[in-house]
DNA sequence: TATGAATGAGGATTCATTCAT
DNA sequence: TATGAATGAATCCTCATTCAT
C-alpha cells in the first residue's frame, strides 16, 4: 500500500515504520547486511510476521533506504545546530569533528547500519550514484564550503580543500569502525585528539602561532 | 586457514585455489558482497560447477578468509619493502601514505573486494575480533611504531600515537571510496597532497621551518 | 447465492456489490484471473482497503460467481428478447448466432472475464459440474430444442443436434478469442458470414433451394 | 543453469525436464494454472524439493512455454501426418478434423493444460502476441491454405476461408471442454458427425450431389 | 459500513552444500 | 579432480482474510 508516496501517512503507519526502521538498524549493526533478514528484522521488532514488515515498505529497499534518510537526517539536525553556533573557521572545524564524533557515539547502531549499508547498495539503475553516495558527496561539499571560508578569510592556510575534507571525513568515519572494535573508546578524549590534529594541520602561518 | 588442514597443497590444487580466489575478488568488487554467489564466482572463474568451490573450500566463509589473507599479504609485500628503504620518520611516513595510495590504485577489485567484506564478516564465534580486524589493529600497531621512533628521535611532536595513527589510516581508506566514485581520481597527485597533509600536522616545532 | 443468505439486501449493499463485480470484471479482463487479486479489485473500484470486499463478499469464490451469474443474466436477456421475437427455426437460428456475437462484441470486459474464469474454476467439491459448467449445459440445451423443433417442422435435415449444437456454440465462443486478439474485427459482418454458415449447413433439401 | 541456451543438453537432463513438463500437465489439468505452484508439481514429480525445478528451468515461464511447445509438436506430428496421406481437398478436411479431435482425445490431460494456459499467458512484453497465439494463428493459416486449395480445384463453394477456419478450430477446441465434462464421450462418432458437418456446409453445388 | 492494520500461509526463486559418477 | 544433479533451508514478497475501530 505504500507504493505511491501520494497518501498522507497515518499516525500508526508512522510509528509502525519507526519502529521497523529501528529494529533494522539494530539487526544490521549487530549480523550484518546480508544477515539482516525479514524475518530477524521482525523478531527484533516483535513482529509476528514479515508479512507486516511488507504491508509498509514495498520493497525490501525502501525499508533500507529509510534506514540511510532516519540516521542522515538526524546527523545533520544534531551538527548543524552546532556549527551554525561557533564563530571563526577553525572553531567551526573543531565543532565539526566534534559534533560528529559525538553523534557517532551516541548513535552507534545507526552508524553501525549506515556504514554496512553503504558497502553494499548498489549502484542506481540509471547508472546515477546512489543516495548513500550522492549524501556523502554533500557532506563533502558542505565541509569544503567551511574550509574555504577559513582559507578566504586567512584563518586557514592553502591546501586542497577537496583532498582535507576527504580526509578529514575519514578520519571521523575510522571512528565509527573504532567503536565498533573498543567498545569502552574514551570518546570525549578522542574528538578533542582529533580535532587538534586538524587544527595543527590546517591554520596558516600567522594565525598558527596564537593557538 | 582451516583448523584440520594437515596435509600438503598439491600444485594443481593450490593454482585452483588461486584462480578461485580471484575470480572471488572481481565478483565481489562488482556485485558486492551478498550477490556474490557461488554461481557468479564459477561463472568468472571459467568453471562449469559451483561444487567445485566446495570442492577446494570447505566452506564460504573460508574462501572469504582467503580473499583477505591474499589481499592482505599482498599488500605488506609491497609496503614494507618501500617503508624500510626510507630513511627517517618524516619520509618513512611520506612512505608509508603513497605507497598506501599505489597499492589501493594499483589493486582496486582486491580493495574493492576487502572493503565489501570488511563490513560484513561476524565476530568470531568465540567473541574474539575477526581476522579482518585483527589485521587492522596490527596495522595500526605498526603504524604506531613508526610514529613512536619519529617522537623519539624528536622528528615528530607530541601527539596520542593512536589518535593519529587512525586518523592517517582513515583518511588512506578513504581513498578506496573515492576511487570507488571518482574512477579518474589523480591519484599521485592525491597522495602526495595527502602526505603533505600530514607532514603538516605531525612534526616538532624545531623540524617543522626546514620542510 | 451463498448458502445461509438469509436476509434482504440492502440498497446500498446492492449497489456496492455491483460497483464491486464490475471493477473484477475489469481487472480479470485485463490482468488474467491469476494477478486479479482483491487489491488490484478494490483499486479498480476506487475503494481504499480490500477489507470491503470481503465485507460484502464471503469468500473470494463467491465474487468470481457473481461475476459469472451478470454477465449470464445479461447475455440471457440480451438474447432471449430477440429470438423469441423471430419466426421459424432457421431465422432464429440466424437471430441465435447474429444476437450472440453482437452481446460479445458490446460485453467485451464480460465476455473476457467470463473466459478467463472459465477455465479456472474447479470442479465442484461434491464432484457436480460447477456452476460455468451447468450454465453451459443448460445453454447447449437451449439451442438443441431449437434445432429439435426446425427438425420437426421439416425445415432442418437430420443430423446429431447434440454435435450441431456444441459446435454452434464453439463457433460462436471463438468470436471471444477473436475479439480479444483482432481488435478490429468487424463484427456485423462476421456475423452474418457465421450464420450464412449455418444456414448452409442445417437445412433439409427441400428448404435448401429456396435460400 | 538453463538462462543460456547455448550449451547441450545432457541426457539426464533431457529426462528431468520431460519428466518435469509431464507433471505440470497433470497438475494443471487436474488444479487450473491458478492452483499449480511449483510445490504441487514437484510432487506429481515425485520430486522432493521445489528447487530442482528452478534448477532444470530459469523461470516458472520457462516451464509453462515448453508445456505448449511440447503439446503442440506432438499434435502436429500427430495431424500432419495424417492430411499429407488424404487426397483431395473434401478427405483432407474431413481428416483435419477427425485427427484433431483423436489427437485430443487422447492427449486429455496435455490439451487441458494448453487451454486453461491459453487464456492466462500474458501478451508478451514486447506488445507482440505471445507464443500461444502465434501458433494458433499459424494454424488457423495452415487450416486456411486447405480450404483454399478446396476452392481452387472446384471442390468447396466460396465462402470466407478466415471465418470457416475460425469456426472449424473452435468447434474442434469445444471438444475440448466437452471432454473435460463429459468423460465418456463416443469420441469416434462425435468426430464423424462433425466432419459431416462441414462437410454440408462446405462444398459447391457440383460436389454436393455425389456425397 | 468502511477503513487501515495485522496475520500467516503459500508463492517462486536463490543458494551453499552434498554426492554419485 | 571435476562435473552435473539434487537437496532443502532461507529469501522476499503477495495474498485473502480477520479484526478493532
Amino acid at each position: 500500500m505504500t507504493a505511491e508516496r501520494t497518501r498522507q501517512l497515518t499516525f500508526t503507519e508512522t510509528a509502525r515504520r519507526a519502529q521497523i526502521v529501528q529494529a533494522a538498524i539494530e539487526t544490521i549493526a549487530e549480523l550484518g547486511y546480508p544477515r539482516a533478514s525479514f524475518a530477524q528484522i521482525a523478531k527484533r521488532a516483535g513482529l509476528s510476521s514479515t508479512g507486516l514488515i511488507s504491508y509498509h515498505f514495498a520493497r525490501k529497499d525502501e525499508l533500507i533506504e529509510q534506514v540511510l534518510t532516519d540516521v542522515w537526517t538526524a546527523s545533520q539536525a544534531f551538527m548543524l545546530l552546532r556549527i551554525d553556533a561557533a564563530a571563526g573557521a577553525r572553531t567551526k572545524l573543531r565543532v565539526y569533528i566534534e559534533s560528529n564524533v559525538e553523534f557517532m557515539a551516541t548513535h552507534r547502531p545507526g552508524i553501525a547500519a549506515v556504514m554496512h549499508i553503504s558497502n553494499v547498495l548498489p549502484r542506481d539503475p540509471d547508472g546515477e550514484p546512489n543516495s548513500y553516495a550522492t549524501r556523502y558527496e554533500q557532506g563533502l561539499v558542505q565541509l569544503e564550503g567551511l574550509l574555504r571560508a577559513g582559507q578566504r578569510s586567512g584563518e586557514l592556510r592553502r591546501f586542497s580543500t577537496r583532498v582535507m575534507a576527504v580526509t578529514i571525513r575519514g578520519a571521523i568515519d575510522s571512528v565509527g569502525y573504532r567503536l565498533a572494535t573498543e567498545p569502552d573508546l574514551e570518546m570525549e578524549a578522542y574528538a578533542r585528539e582529533l580535532a587538534t590534529l586538524f587544527d595543527h594541520a590546517t591554520p596558516s602561518e600567522t594565525n598558527r602561532k596564537e593557538t
